[in-house]
DNA sequence: GAATAAGCGAGACGGTACGTCAAGTCTTCGC
DNA sequence: GCGAAGACTTGACGTACCGTCTCGCTTATTC
């Protein structure tokens, strides 16, 4: 056994927890994912660069974690839930729409890549981004659509997880490879062949 | 205006041009992407470092060319043509489940892997990308799809980009997330559907 | 007035100061003076770092104190003496031989160059050094030396600081400066010398 | 065999090495030796580290060289000659006196404690010193005790090291241990019972 | 005998410097 | 006269310790 020191996280010092993350986030719109340096997070933050490698292993790791304090430590997945007024397709929609949007939006260009850059790399932050980040709002995507089910708009046997793929890889892709422009129309399209697909 | 030195392209030395582009796709394999560097690229190619830096501005542009070369240089895109047995649904599959083959090759992990990162970072290779190794091959897709569509198998007004990304996005997103399984049986899935979305 | 807090002496942990003593010449035998920490000193006595800071105002203290505890608080000077036959000549080169061997035991290498190179870049440890450790020494030989010149066998307005410094200090020289073999005909040499030097 | 990279000597650039031992004597006079640090030198010299690293081992060795280069490189011992009136004892005392006036200035301090500092804990540099900066020193002051000794003024058959070293090293000796003043009178006095203990 | 305060072990903290690696530029020398 | 080799400045890496600062815990007075 190497035995390796670990430190005692009662001891943490909260306040320095929080520097370093809004650090990470403030360069990384600053200056773009690859040009931050632990070092410049460090400084910023006002911190010694062993309180950053003290807690966590890899500029990644601090990156990804200032992803997931910024999403509110949510503890349920409560507060967030999908509009329901009956009508699947129009609810979709209004949900695509608002997702296009965001991706289009250059504001959040940078800090989505350098998220996309980390959990593509390394496996083991692409695991904790599907179980904090993408599932709980998977999670609230598949009760609306389970909903659809009960109400028959949807096939009763339909995978729910690959309605969700359907619906949304060709977006993500089209944003990772710049291949195409994200507008409200192809958000509609996106929905009609999703419903189509998975029509009873 | 600055007057950048450039140098003259009919005399560079093609004996190094490829040493370097092997030594890159050696060194990807061998220790991963991000621990590849420049210097021992050159090291390994056995060329000065200034050699690199007079041909290609970054290590992304050396990696990129380096698949570009691997690709075959196929002047026009003939040689590769998919299947077309008339039935576009077992054809889909064949093809897919092949795709579905070579993203679960651990062979083709790092390579590709390295070759996503770049594209997503950088969206100047992002365009190359799309327009020397994405669209000859999508071509070719279309072209069985077109075909199909003739065949009254697809609908005539169908929009062969989405259906293309309705086909691979989802396979391509599991697989950059490892979110889920790469299987035969999800390969049939996105054919089936595919089908039922764009059927006439 | 700073008011700088002072630890009260008499609550001192004796357990904890004998423990930083004995881990400070061990590691320096161990591992060298320069390559010893206040860090490596706490951990290996089991004791926090504030402990030694509070008692001790720098490594070289420390280090200085490791070797003023092993020197044996003597308290008074008694229980050393120099040997008195009669012949000053005989006493002395029994007393400068036994100092060459001990210079040349390469036991005891490290940890007297450690003292020395603390007495050298640190004027208040020298002064500590030059009262605590060598005027007891030198006491002894003065008085010695003094008992010569009642016998007649150095002059008697000999400077005994002068002759005791042209005895010892070629020898200290030669073993600092590693500047020549340290034997005992060299020691019987310098008593010559000396003898020679302040014959009355 | 570990094959490590060495630097090819000329290639070297003059520029930076002479930079880096200005610097080097610099900042040892102003913050004195203890408190130099390799990061300092190469910023006040303008260097990359890199370069110091790659061409000395130590900051020890760095020190030293700056030394070296300010006794001026004499190439032949040449130039630096003691004075020879043909009275061995003035012109003895002269140089010791000197000697004296040059240890006492507060200037020469820090600069000669920061050598020998270097050359007590490093055999390496310790022999470098005898070599390249000692000995020289010693050759022209063993040529005037030779012609002395052909004078009839010194002993025919007395060691001229052991000369020396009853001359300088109580002087030495006092100085790095600030154990007596330094004084004209402490100068003859030297000369004096040097003389004495070897006298023909 | 309980209350209180000091010393204590532990170790996290903001820092400085370490020695290494690589980036991209500039120089030299050999073919 | 080009190009390999590689020295240069720069800057970040991840580590080791510095000296300071809480933490609980033990111990030893003081009331």
């Amino acid at each position: 056994m190497p035995e390796v020191k670990k430190p005692n996280p009662a001891r943490r010092n909260e306040r320095s927890r929080h520097a370093i993350l809004d650090a990470a986030r403030e360069l990384i719109r600053e200056v773009g994912y690859a040009k931050v340096s632990i070092e410049a997070i460090a400084a910023r933050a006002g911190v010694g660069k062993q309180t950053i490698y003290r807690w966590w292993p890899s500029k990644g790791a601090v990156v990804f974690d200032s992803f997931l304090a910024l999403s509110g430590d949510p503890e349920e997945g409560e507060g967030m839930a999908l509009p329901d007024t009956g009508d699947i397709e129009a609810d979709l929609k209004l949900v695509m729409r608002a997702t296009v949007a965001e991706f289009a939006d250059p504001h959040f260009e940078a800090p989505i890549r350098a998220l996309n850059l980390e959990i593509i790399s390394d496996s083991d932050l692409a695991a904790q981004y599907r179980e904090k980040l993408a599932r709980p709002v998977e999670d609230v995507k598949k009760a609306r659509l389970r909903a659809a089910q009960q109400a028959g708009q949807l096939a009763a046997d339909a995978d729910l997880d690959l309605v969700l793929e359907v619906l949304y890889a060709p977006l993500y892709q089209r944003w990772l490879h710049r291949s195409g422009p994200l507008t409200a129309e192809y958000a509609d399209a996106l929905v009609d062949v999703t419903l189509k697909a998975f029509r009873p």
